[in-house]
Parts: C-alpha cells; sequence; structure tokens
DNA sequence: TAAGTTTACGAAAACGTGATAGTGTTGAAA
DNA sequence: TTTCAACACTATCACGTTTTCGTAAACTTA
C-alpha cells in the first residue's frame, strides 16, 4: 500500500526545494529544462497529484456545488439532479446531494454544515416543511456570506436570488384549457394543500381556466392532499359521487393513483374519464393507460440552474479582483409541454 | 455582507493569540474563566463556525464518502442513496453523489478526481461499461492508496473489499419456483446480456429452478436485450409465437413492458399470463395490474455499505496508531421477498 | 528569600499547495 | 575590472486549524 506522495516527499527525494517541484511540475520557465524533466517524470512515475483539499484552502473555493433536494424518489428531481451534474462535471464541479427530507431541521443543518467552507454554492428546491414555516434565515445567512444560491421550483419571494421555475399557473391552464377544447366541463382536480408553493400555482392556474370560459368552479370537485397516506379513499370518494369526466393530478402519483381506482369501478379510460397529470416520469410513461402529463422537463431546469449558478462563481472570480459584484439576480422560466398519451382522448 | 469569521480575526479583534482562541472555544482548562467566555461570547455574536476546509486538511479526513451510481433513474439506486445518506448523516458525515451513467471513463475520472483528498472513502456499483470491460485498475489504484471501497449490487470477484450483494440467484431461483409451484410450466425469461452481473445471476437462477423441477430449459423462451431501445417488439414476438404461461423480468421497466404488451395484445393478467419482476418500485406499485416482484430493500443496502465503510474508517482511526490494518474483508447478502400483487395468481 | 509549582497565555509547527520575493552564480557589457 | 542582467533555484508566507511546547508571571512552600 503505497500512500499517495506529495511535493515535499519529491523534494526530499530529488533533494531540491519543494518550490522547485511545484514549479518543474506547472511547466515554470524559471526552472531549467533539466530539472523539470527529472521532476516530472519522477512525479509521473509515484503518480503525483495535487491534494484538492490543499488546494481548496488556498484558493479559498473548492470546485463543488451543493444541491439540496426535499425528495429522490420523486422521478422530477433526480431529472434535475441530472442536468445539474451534467453542466457542473463539465465545468470540473462536483457535485454534492443533499436530501431534506421534506424537513426543515435537515434542511438547516445540511446548509450549515456545507456552508463552512465545503462548497461554493448552493442549488435548492425547499422542503415542504420550510414552505410551511416561511422561516428562511438558513438562506439569507448563506448568501450573506457571500455564498451564491440558486433555488428551482419550489422557491419564495422572500428570498432574493437566482432562480429557476416552470409557468405552473400557465402549465395547470394549459391542461384545464385542454379539457376543456375537448367539450369536457366537470373537471375535477387533486392537488396538494396550499403551502406548497407550486400546488398552490397549479391549483390556481386551473381556475383560472375554468372561470376563463365561464365554469363554474366546484369545489366540491377539488381535493387537497395533506400527507401522502390514504388518498385512495378521497378519490374513490369523488369518482362515486361525483363522476367527472376529467381530472387534472398535479403529479404523478395522484395521477395514477386515480387510474388505478378509476380502473378498479370499473371506469373506461379516457372514454368516460380523461386523466391529466404532471411531471413525466416513468410512471406516466409506463403507466396502463399511460398518461398524458405536463413535461417538466427536469434535466434542463437542472442545467439551467448549474449554469447559472455557475457563472456567479466564475464572475465572483473576476469581479472580486475589481471590488464589484453583480447583484442583479434574475429568474428563469422554463417552458412546459403537454405530453398527450392514452389517457386523453386525441 | 458579511464573510465568514476566522480565529485569526477574533484574536486580532480581542487582542490575544490565536492559540488562546481555539483553545477558549475548546473549553480548554487552560484558559481562564475570564477569557473563555469573552471569546466565546464574540465568536458566538459573529457566528463563528470552523472552517471545514482547514480541519480536513489538517485532520487528513473530510468526512464525506462517495457515492458512484451507474444511474439514477432507476428507482433501487435513488433507495440505495436513501440509505447510505441516512446512516451516513447519523455518524456526521456527508455524502457525494457521482453518476457513471454506465461510462467506464466517467466512473473513472470520477474516482481519480474524488480520490485526491476530498472524499475518505468510495461506495460503488459498477458501470455496465466498466463490467464488459473488466477493467478495475481504477478501483485498485485508490485501494491501494489505502482509500476503503464497499461494492454493493454489481460487484466483481476481481476486486478484494466489503461488498453488499442480494442473492441474485436465489432470488431468481425462488421466483421462478413459484410459479411452478403454482402449476405453471411455460415459464419466459426476460434478462439483460450476461456481462452485467446480476442479470447473469439472476439467468443461471432461473435456469436452475427449471431444471430442479425437470423442466427443459427452452431457449426461446429466453429474450437478453442488449440496450433498452426497441425490445418492446421483441417481447410482442415472444407472446405472439410461444405463449408463455409465465414471464420472469430481471428488471421493473422489462416486467411493466411486458404487462403494456400483453395488454394491448388483449392477454388477461394473471388469468392467462403471470408476470414477476425485480426491484420493488414505483412502477410496479403504481402499475395496473400492480407487479408481483423480487423486492430488493435498497435502502437496507445502501445503509449496510454505508455501515461497513464508515466503521472501517473509525477503525482506520485506532489502528493507525497502532500500525495495524484489517484487511479482513466481508461481504454482506441482503434477504429479498417476493411481493405478491396483482400480476400473479394468489 | 530562594526554589519550585501552578496559572494563563503565546509561539510555532504541521497539514499540502502555490505565489512572491529573495539569492547566489554565471556571463556579458561598459 | 566593475556592474548588471539572466539564470536557476530556494525561502518564506498564506490559506485556517489544532496541538505541542515554551515561558513569563503569580503563587506556594520551606
Amino acid at each position: 500500500m503505497k500512500k499517495k506522495i506529495t511535493l515535499k516527499q519529491i523534494a526530499r527525494e530529488l533533494d531540491v526545494s519543494i518550490s522547485t517541484v511545484s514549479k518543474s511540475l506547472r511547466n515554470s520557465l524559471e526552472i531549467s529544462e533539466d530539472t523539470r524533466q527529472k521532476v516530472q517524470a519522477f512525479a509521473k512515475f509515484y503518480n503525483y497529484k495535487p491534494n484538492n483539499i490543499a488546494l481548496s484552502l488556498k484558493n479559498r473555493k473548492t470546485k463543488t456545488i451543493c444541491i439540496i433536494i426535499p425528495e429522490i424518489i420523486h422521478h422530477f428531481f433526480t431529472t434535475i439532479i441530472s442536468g445539474v451534474e451534467q453542466i457542473a462535471n463539465e465545468n470540473g464541479y462536483n457535485v454534492i446531494i443533499c436530501l431534506s427530507d421534506e424537513s426543515f431541521d435537515k434542511e438547516v443543518i445540511n446548509m450549515e454544515m456545507l456552508a463552512n467552507g465545503n462548497i461554493d454554492g448552493f442549488i435548492m428546491s425547499l422542503s415542504k416543511e420550510t414552505q410551511q414555516k416561511k422561516d428562511f434565515h438558513h438562506i439569507t445567512e448563506v448568501i450573506n456570506q457571500g455564498m451564491p444560491v440558486v433555488m428551482f421550483d419550489r422557491v419564495t419571494n422572500d428570498i432574493l436570488c437566482d432562480k429557476v421555475i416552470i409557468n405552473d399557473h400557465l402549465a395547470a391552464f394549459n391542461a384545464t384549457q385542454f379539457f376543456i377544447d375537448k367539450g369536457l366541463k366537470k373537471i375535477a382536480l387533486i392537488t396538494t394543500v396550499d403551502y406548497v408553493s407550486v400546488g398552490k400555482l397549479r391549483t390556481e392556474g386551473y381556475i383560472n381556466a375554468l372561470k376563463n370560459n365561464d365554469i363554474k368552479v366546484d369545489e366540491s370537485l377539488i381535493i387537497r392532499i395533506e400527507d401522502t397516506e390514504h388518498y385512495e379513499d378521497s378519490i374513490e370518494q369523488l369518482l362515486k359521487t361525483k363522476s367527472p369526466e376529467a381530472i387534472f393530478a398535479v403529479n404523478e402519483l395522484f395521477a395514477v393513483t386515480a387510474i388505478k381506482v378509476a380502473t378498479r369501478l370499473g371506469i373506461k379510460i379516457p372514454e368516460e374519464l380523461s386523466i391529466i397529470g404532471f411531471t413525466d416520469g416513468l410512471i406516466s410513461k409506463y403507466s396502463s393507460p399511460s398518461i398524458t402529463t405536463v413535461g417538466q422537463e427536469g434535466v434542463k431546469m437542472g442545467a439551467k440552474a448549474a449554469k447559472m449558478l455557475i457563472d456567479r462563481l466564475e464572475a465572483e472570480d473576476i469581479e472580486n479582483k475589481e471590488g464589484e459584484i453583480d447583484e442583479h439576480y434574475r429568474t428563469e422560466v422554463i417552458e412546459t409541454e403537454l405530453v398527450e398519451r392514452e389517457s386523453t382522448k386525441s
């Protein structure tokens, strides 16, 4: 077992100074051709690689970014990760992934721990609990320390920073309008409780589409799901008592569960009931019938977020020297598109 | 914007030495009650937190582990991450997640980059390409440097290290036997090409179960899928020409695709065709009909792997001082269980 | 009072690197 | 012969910690 070799060891071995070794390896012209070659050969033989931690300490940057997501089970977040990872790697950055498990405390702990030098910046989507508490002190604190943060999907207006979102309102509006254009009027909504920012926006989009077409909003057609446990019953109740012609679900799981319940009740899809979900994940694709869904382009979103973060990090390098920092934050909107499948009539 | 404060700044501000500040904050008895309190109050006010990078450099450990997985889209791997993350956090470790995208090169690059001081150890599952090439030099190199590696699921005998696997052979054997016990004999297999270690093992389990029951192995009932693109046709062909009574699929996607094709062809599940998949993911759960599957307990597996790695890391601390290292590597086997659902007769 | 002991702190080294600023030797120009 | 530049290298510092060792000053004891 040969441990990693250091500059110092090379220097001692070749009987030169550490500086000489360092310069030789960086091909400095100060060092004679002879010495340079000797050192480089030796270094190569012992597979010398600079210690990243030492470099981080010296340069005061780690070339590592952290992405905090509430859940890894949701397909949407995994696609986000893919996008971030790709751009990060292209630019020589590592990615640390943290799960908040929808918990405020875990979000805080993760951020505080990593903010102490481990990483250069954050990409994050708020946990449910954080959105509910509306307590963002951990995020402002990090930003105040001069560490850039990019928020995506579940964002808040209370924090000033770069953001990447989809137009949830418009996407929901369009999905609902899609039903209406097919002549369907009794449209149910399966959504989350209102403190989840995206749930709220999608609900609003649904309502506005109805209003826009002079369709009365029937609150009994709307199910608001608190936790993810026993919502099958609520859906069954809805289908039995209200017999909606269409259902718009704000995520994949709600959509596929609706299909399951409908199938069990002998309701034909899409003949008797049309369904549109949100998030174009594996479930929507492989469900039978497959689910028409609002595609979120998670990869694109993650890539965009990573790009914004890295741009800001690299900009800091330059601006630091000139003493000026661009405080102009931007919010990017990612387009969505309806992916038509078997759960809606064509 | 107030940047992070350092020991040096506190020292200068309070007109004491850096050592005094450091000791005060660590409650050393060398420092008078008075000074200690003064320093601690000041540090608290300015929200002092030690710089992790500096600590890493000094202690020569980073309290960070890396998990390399081939794909994040597969639900199995996300559950692995959950398990690792949980144990890691409990023990004060961060987790870096790297995706190899099934590519040998990306696996090598990731490992080489992070091995230079960024992390204390690896948890990994081999990429397809690596398994195909049988080139493991990057892994042996890391291990030779004294960095512990734990492999899970897709492992190789060519590397000596801790491993966590499931008994793929037995699990496939049992699933096949399950069909046979129900009186089904014409059992098809949808598997991967043989260089994927787990695919091979599962195929062997299937074959052994058949042989064990004196059922002739019919190669035309076995589909080996190379890449994940156009296998719907192969499955359709199989169903049309061979009309199997049962299908055992070595992963979720193959299983759900089989269901899709069968449904399209009007084959009733489970009356005319029973299906068992592998990996108890969202797809199996939410598919209609839901899929009977071999549960892999990814969380448990990830947790086990993390525990093995951390145990070894902590053991190193002690053994380093005593100059002895335990080279006795272990392989843990995680139990699987058949989760019965609607795609098989009860 | 002299000697020893405790108290309370500071100096310096170490982790590994890279940049800046020196330094001694050689050779060439004046 | 003197002066100065070029060359080839070394010393030192800094990044932020912790820790070991050292040392004044105060206090105790004989």
